[in-house]
DNA sequence: CCGGCTATGGTG
DNA sequence: ACCATAGCCGGT
């Protein structure tokens, strides 16, 4: 008597009932057991979804293969973790078996059952071996603001929005709402409690995971903290994945990547500068962690394993603890977490003080309008930053922008530095004397004369990290340091800490305090301690000011107020630790707010701009993006695919914009477009994106959209 | 006339 | 996605 279960496999959404294929199998399989299954000429891993004892409508038993193999040491992955991903597939508009599949470790693709028993053998091996040593766990004491935001955290029924300013001690709730939890003993049979820790950016993870192992393996054991993120070696992740999977991992920290990590005993999903982009996906299923991380945890304190819908949530402070929690954590949370604690759907807990009583950085903005033609540096600026380091302080300074300049230009004849295969200016590296294309990596030697007429007057226009290091190593070439040396200006961007273990070393430098002055791009003003930085500077932020694009303030707000998060966080010095930031546009509102760190009043202007304009978070949205051959070809492709829309159920409830380039209409020899689509409803959204996908099939092939190389719909894009 | 590359189709 | 097969140019 056999079964005929229905598995998912790593294909697109066309093939086959919502991407489930049927086998055949002789013995009952259980849902989310890991398969091996026979697809055409090659054998895939596949998740059980389903497992009837009924064959399927319209097969024959002919028609169906037989699993060719189960993982049978692997523990089934639970109904919680196989919601949570159809979720995500429906959400994001993706298939289920792709979803699925790309939420597993790549390596367990290639692994057969033995491979994997062995494996697992030795997972448990070590597990043993680095069994706890009996004691408490070593802590701080608590601010009464943290102490305040843990006891509501213990009762919070709804997800936490915890508000808490740069430097007033997150990371040290975290640590004890993960505490907490770990210490709770879960029923009996049932997983060990588990804490999954999201942050925005591989580099943040060694630092963190360093905090969590001291604080939490004298009690819980080696290997009770695991990360998890892609730059991972597969070996490591697989250990990793499986630890989480076996429940021997007792706390997860990763990346957007862990939401998907199966956590049979999971109780709290912290996420941490919950509003970093990061955490929107920008490739195959563009997902949200962040959002997801909100789902999972209700989905995760559903009564039963395997209820088909979650229901809605009681309101923020109301009901019961539920079983698994969610703590969103940010100084500028994102203006959707915002607004959704304004409503009372999420409870918002603030700590506006800094651990220690330091003040916030003091705000000085510098009108570029007044200041000598073509200094990098105001005068008062540099004279503020020589001040600093004869008292032995340190500088951080910020410039978005890396390599010496951002195009290169002939005076003769109007020769700019274009990338061959892109819309856009290729960088100029000074170091290796390269010009370099930010978006395709096409990379040349820098041209001795003019390449269109040979004129030897060719240069940088503008300024990036490499040429500010420069210019300040120049300008401070007489500055000293109370010991009389003289002072240091390093640089740290992507193209200084891409080799492994140079960012450590560069950070290691800063605490030494052999370095004075840090010249950095966007990634020093993340997370990163910094003890005796007490002047933080930006060097030209007005690009963000008038971007086109609605999310660019805010980015602009998180950026600033983070970077001046890194002053003074240094109790002793913080009483003069100041924020500069030069501009042309000092008038601008943003900067008042910004002046005041009150973010919650910048928020509710933000907020009121994107209710006037129907924009999220009281509006929804989605982009349809096409690549292709020839810009005519994009757009077809998407004209096509919005007129076909026309009888499609909610069409009524959606607005189609026209189909327009990007904004860097061609990478690496591929033109792309996109049309946005807007709705007052995210249910009528949803309703119209999974009808129209079957059309958005059917236009692939049409003859106007001929040379179109691929497509993809973004649910709740980023920018737009 | 075979081989390599790109477009098209199917997988249970 | 991945793989297989069919269709178009180059060496011989």
């Amino acid at each position: 008597m056999p079964f005929w279960p229905g598995v998912v496999i790593a294909t697109p959404a066309h093939s086959g009932v919502g991407g489930v294929l049927s086998y055949r199998s002789e013995s009952p399989l259980t849902p989310g057991a890991l398969v091996r299954v026979p697809l055409g000429s090659r054998e895939v891993l596949g998740v059980v979804w389903e497992c009837p004892a009924t064959p399927p409508q319209g097969l024959s038993e002919a028609q169906t293969r037989a699993v060719a193999a189960v993982l049978d040491g692997l523990p089934p992955l639970n109904g919680r973790w196989r919601q949570l991903v159809k979720f995500a597939a429906q959400y994001y508009q993706r298939s289920l078996g792709e979803v699925a599949l790309a939420a597993l470790p790549p390596q367990l693709r290639e692994l057969d059952g033995t491979q994997l028993a062995r494996r697992l053998k030795k997972r448990a091996k070590a597990a043993q071996a680095a069994a706890a040593t009996p004691g408490g766990l070593s802590g701080h004491d608590l601010s009464a603001e943290q102490t305040e935001a843990l006891n509501a955290l213990a009762g919070a029924s709804a997800p936490v929005l915890l508000f808490g300013t740069t430097g007033s001690g997150k990371t040290e709730v975290y640590l004890r709402a993960t505490q907490a939890v770990l210490e709770t003993a879960p029923p009996a049979g049932e997983a060990p409690t588990q804490v999954l820790v999201m942050v925005p950016e591989i580099n943040l993870t060694p630092q963190l995971e360093a905090r969590f192992r001291e604080r939490f393996e004298p009690a819980f054991g080696v290997g009770a903290v695991v990360s998890l993120h892609s730059g991972m070696t597969p070996a490591q992740r697989l250990a990793s994945w499986l630890a989480a999977h076996t429940g021997a991992a007792r706390i997860v920290l990763g990346t957007r990547m862990a939401v998907f990590a199966s956590l049979p005993g999971l109780r709290l999903i912290v996420v941490d500068e919950e509003h970093d982009p990061s955490y929107k996906s920008q490739e195959g299923a563009r997902y949200s962690a962040r959002d997801l991380a909100v789902y999972r945890a209700k989905v995760e304190s559903e009564a039963l394993a395997n209820a088909p819908h979650p229901g809605p949530l009681p309101p923020a402070g109301e009901g019961e603890r539920p079983r698994c929690q969610v703590l969103l954590g940010s100084a500028t949370p994102s203006l959707e977490s915002w607004h959704a604690a304004d409503q009372g759907r999420y409870l918002r807990l603030a700590m506006p003080g800094r651990v220690g009583g330091g003040a916030l950085p003091r705000l000085r903005l510098v009108d570029m309008n007044h200041q000598p033609k073509g200094a990098a540096i105001a005068p008062l600026l540099l004279a503020a930053m020589q001040q600093r380091m004869a008292r032995g302080e340190q500088c951080l300074v910020l410039l978005n922008r890396r390599g010496y300049a951002p195009v290169l230009a002939c005076h003769a004849c109007g020769w700019k530095s274009g990338c061959p295969h892109c819309s856009a200016y290729r960088v100029f590296h000074k170091l290796d004397r390269t010009l370099r294309c930010h978006h395709c990596g096409f990379t040349e030697r820098v041209p001795r004369a003019c390449p269109d007429c040979g004129n030897l007057d060719i240069a940088p226009v503008g300024r990036g990290t490499e040429q500010l290091e420069e210019q300040l190593s120049a300008l401070l070439a007489d500055a000293r340091r109370p010991d009389g040396a003289p002072v240091r200006v390093a640089r740290m961007d992507a193209d200084t800490t891409k080799a492994k273990g140079s960012l450590q070393a560069q950070l290691a430098a800063l605490h030494s305090g052999a370095v004075d002055v840090l010249v950095g791009t966007q990634m020093v003003a993340k997370g990163h301690d910094f003890r005796r930085i007490t002047l933080v500077a930006s060097i030209n932020a007005d690009a963000a000011l008038f971007a086109s694009d609605h999310r660019a303030p805010e980015r602009l707000f998180a950026l600033l107020m983070q970077a001046a998060g890194r002053a003074g966080r240094d109790a002793a010095q913080s009483g003069a630790s100041e924020m500069w930031v030069q501009t042309w546009h000092p008038q601008h509102p943003l900067f008042a707010t910004l002046k005041q760190h009150d973010f919650p009043a910048f928020a509710a202007s933000e907020l009121r701009e994107r209710e006037i304009a129907g924009m999220p978070p009281f509006g929804f949205q989605a982009l349809l993006r096409a690549d292709a051959r020839t810009q005519a070809a994009a757009q077809a492709f998407l004209n096509l695919a919005a007129e076909l829309a026309a009888d499609l159920p909610q069409r009524e409830q959606i607005t189609l914009y026209p189909a327009v380039p990007l904004t860097i209409q061609r990478v690496a020899q591929v033109e792309r477009a996109q049309l946005l689509v807007e709705s007052a409803s995210r249910g009528a959204l949803q309703r119209f994106l999974s009808a129209w996908q079957p059309v958005l099939h059917a236009c692939r092939s049409a003859p106007e959209a001929r040379g179109l190389v691929r497509w993809a719909v973004d649910v709740d894009p980023l920018s737009i």
